[in-house]
DNA sequence: GGATATTACTTGGACTTCCAACTATCTGTC
DNA sequence: GACAGATAGTTGGAAGTCCAAGTAATATCC
């Protein structure tokens, strides 16, 4: 838990910055994105601590949702995450021992392996997401407008960072 | 590593969570900021590697600079970068053994650490921080105007988060 | 003044992330 | 067809974050 301050730590670290080097704007938003992540993640973890699940663990099952089948290769999970692939080894190691999840062999190539949802990882989703959505994916605060502003602004962040190719 | 994709991801996703939930913007503006806290994370990471530092430590140096003798108890730090204490002892016990920081009594208060900038963490913060404003702090995509409105529209989101009492 | 509550920090454990190294498998080239 | 290189996933280790519990010291209150 943190206590709240007296003025914006932020704010302040900026007029410190300032008398001392260039690119406080820069800082700023740095900081600000460093914190809201924190912020965001904190509050959708708390959401989802009926199901024992995390934001990264829930990406990983909504990801699953999305396909067809609820199957998918572990590899294109993580490119579709933006995760290391040792990073989904692990999420799908806990899904699996949640019983969310369960692996299984690629049908053609055997060096793959799939991810696929179980009956019970699918019945939960919804659960789930209705508790994340009520949340506010933990950006409450922000207008409808705010939150397509930080998507715009963000996205030539990710584009510069080769997420994807525009 | 991440590979690119030929198409945006959390466009993408936002399309097929349209589909099935509500809150589209707003899941999009929370991933957002996931991802581009993952990206300023390994740019400014990488920028600190000459002298073997992480975006968190150097928060910490840098917030021992704005003070005046370059001493704080780990608690104000914990405070001002909004860190759990226990997160404040990890990162004052790396930085101790890398000789930039160390630990001294309270002259009043025998329950608080102070954390003192060594000579040294003295002597490479100006260097380091050239580093970091020569990543453009892990934001160079940004406008001006980005950073900026990227700094008020999450400064809604973290007075809301009780960091400071606006 | 002494019991109780609060505050400051540390420790141990859980979780996520990354990297580097490793195994297994597939692909492409000669 | 065989060998070199690429690809898929796992493992072990490092780092940072948090929480909960524990120790020590200070504050508060009757």
């Amino acid at each position: 838990m943190v206590r709240p301050l007296p003025f914006d730590p932020i704010v302040e670290a900026g007029r410190q910055w300032d008398q001392r080097w260039p690119g406080t704007a820069a800082m700023q938003a740095a900081t600000s994105i460093m914190r809201a992540q924190q912020i965001v993640l904190a509050r959708v973890d708390d959401a989802l601590k009926p199901w024992s699940l995390t934001f990264a663990r829930y990406e990983v099952l909504v990801l699953l949702t999305f396909s067809k089948e609820g199957v998918l290769p572990l590899g294109k999970m993580g490119d579709r995450l933006m995760l290391h692939q040792a990073s989904v080894t692990n999420l799908v190691d806990r899904l699996e021992q949640q019983g969310y999840v369960r692996r299984a062999p690629h049908p053609t190539d055997r060096r793959t392996t799939l991810a696929e949802l179980t009956a019970e990882g699918r019945a939960i989703i919804d659960e789930a997401t209705a508790a994340v959505v009520n949340a506010s994916i933990g950006v409450a605060e922000l207008t409808k407008r705010d939150q397509q502003d930080l998507h715009r602004i963000l996205r030539k962040l990710r584009a510069g960072a080769n997420d994807f190719t525009p």
